[in-house]
RNA sequence: GGCGCCGUGGCGGAGUGGCUACGCAGCGGCCUGCAAAGCCGUUUACACCGGUUCGACUCCGGUCGGCGCCUCCA
């Protein structure tokens, strides 16, 4: 088990990994608001996350993984409102909750160990908030419960923020109802038009957006626990605001590192719904495949902007190719020895900040020390390199297996090329292609390589 | 404006105070009947200006440029 350093946006440092019990790690990702089909950059914290819990579990850890699903929320209603025709809002979430799951189910990453919704944590947010109107830290006006900041004296130390230098929009409405204009909402009271709301002691409502995730948190994982990461759009309020209402109502932290993954570009700006920039999940894997998008997402460190685009996918496919040839040569059993240096580079990547894209190029280090010796090189090595980013079945065999009369063609055209009648060889050739072979002479005969 | 991140070869993208990243594409070579795959070699790398240092792409300062965030309600 090596030791595994990676980024905290707190300290702005990397800190090495420090299980509970030793070998105990939780991992809290933020997953989306579902009031609509996700989009690839939704996709890239649930991959990287998914990822690095693989890694971690690899490694010897026991890794809990959780990624809840904010289905409560301002969007949805309005999203419900719009509908056509319209609908209840808890219908379009558990609705979206389903499309999200099929979705991400795409990816071929398994399932998070749970993944909690909002709407279902009503009891455990109440209570929350109950203990910081108790403690001081929030105050109910006219049914809305406003968290106090200027209460956390830590408030801003997770985005590097001074309360004082936030440019902070005087003159609103509601405003006016709270002590200080960054102060937020706890608890919402509810409103004609909002389809959904619970009881609570200070009046009938439902959470705000920041206390959802706090308290799912710490039911699942306890406090202080390892990790809670998320995109970087979201450091701010939505991570501030979670730490300060744990720290604020328990007297310990939330998390121990917070780890932001970068934002995906389409085109010079953000990928975001609220751009209208969006390329959904499922369009994406339809058309390139899972192994191409993981490909894509593992080529850049996780804390990079990326732009997605069609070059970046085609390379990716390019590189997954590469993989795939390399695997046709290889044999099964255990890889050379002095082979190792590759793979445990390839995994000290991955402990240094999860850097995938470093490590990649260790993978591909090997694979071409693997095509230079040629054949009868072990493959497991690369298979455990596949393994930890979720890509082993690109050591599969090919789906799909020559027939009978494939064989026959194969045969017929050896006999074309032992005659020297290159024509018919090439006839035959091209008669293999559009079967969906491609043939490829090698010093043991001919292979046969489907292709797309 | 504030905070944070970043600016690497045709493209993508790691990394380091002095030593080959890696991948994609191109070109040349080897192999091959041809092709594919593969191997070898190769093309103007480190935004700009100062500074520290024996030595900086790699540390410090500045400039220019890019990106993210800067609550809720409405």
């Amino acid at each position: 088990m090596r030791p595994v350093r990676l980024h905290d946006t707190a300290t702005g440092a990397l800190r090495e990994l420090r299980p509970r019990d030793g070998r105990r790690v939780g991992i809290y990702a933020c997953g989306p608001t579902v009031y609509g089909r996700i989009h690839v950059g939704n996709a890239r914290p649930f991959v990287t996350f998914a990822l690095l819990a693989r890694f971690l579990r690899r490694e010897g850890h026991e890794v809990t993984l959780v990624a809840n699903v904010t289905d409560v929320n301002d969007k949805i209603y309005d999203a419900a409102a719009r509908a056509d025709p319209p609908m209840p809002s808890a219908d379009l979430a558990r609705e979206m909750t389903a499309a999200y799951v099929a979705d991400t189910d795409g990816l071929g990453l398994g399932r998070p160990d749970h993944e909690p919704l909002a709407s279902e944590t009503i009891e455990r947010i109440v209570e929350l908030t109950g203990e910081l109107i108790e403690r001081g830290h929030a105050y109910a006006v006219q049914g809305d419960v406003f968290f106090r900041v200027r209460s956390d004296a830590r408030y801003g130390w997770l985005s590097h923020r001074e309360l004082d230098a936030m440019d902070q929009g005087e003159g609103l409405e509601g405003t006016q109802r709270k002590e200080h204009p960054l102060d937020f909402a706890l608890w919402k009271a509810h409103k004609e038009g909002e389809d959904t709301a619970w009881d609570a002691p200070w009046g009938r409502g439902r959470p705000g957006w920041h206390i959802e995730c706090s308290a799912m948190a710490e039911e699942l994982l306890g406090l202080e626990f390892e990790i809670h990461g998320g995109g970087s759009d979201l450091v701010f309020p939505h991570h501030e605001n979670e730490a300060a209402q744990t720290r604020c109502a328990r007297g310990r932290e939330l998390a121990d590192i917070w780890m932001h993954n970068g934002m995906l570009q389409l085109g010079r700006d953000k990928m975001a719904k609220s751009i209208g920039n969006v390329a959904p999940l499922h369009g994406v894997l339809e058309r390139w495949g899972r192994d191409t998008l993981i490909m894509f997402f593992v080529g850049a460190h996780y804390r990079q902007p990326v732009e997605f685009d069609d070059r970046a996918l085609e390379e990716a496919a390019a590189r997954v190719e590469r993989v795939r040839d390399a695997g046709r040569r290889l044999v099964d059993g255990d890889s050379p020895a002095d082979m190792a240096g590759h793979r445990d580079a390839f995994l000290d990547a991955l402990a240094e900040d999860f850097n995938t894209a470093a490590a990649l190029g260790h993978l591909f280090e090997w694979v071409r020390e693997a095509n230079r010796r040629g054949e009868g090189v072990g493959r497991s090595h690369l298979a455990q390199m596949l393994d930890v980013l979720a890509l082993e079945r690109l050591l599969d065999a090919a789906v799909r297996e020559p027939g009978p009369e494939d064989h026959a063609l194969v045969e017929r055209r050896q006999a074309a090329r032992g005659a020297r009648d290159f024509a018919a060889a090439d006839a035959l050739r091209d008669e293999l292609r559009t079967r969906g072979w491609e043939v490829r002479d090698g010093a043991q005969g001919a292979m046969l390589v489907p292709v797309e």
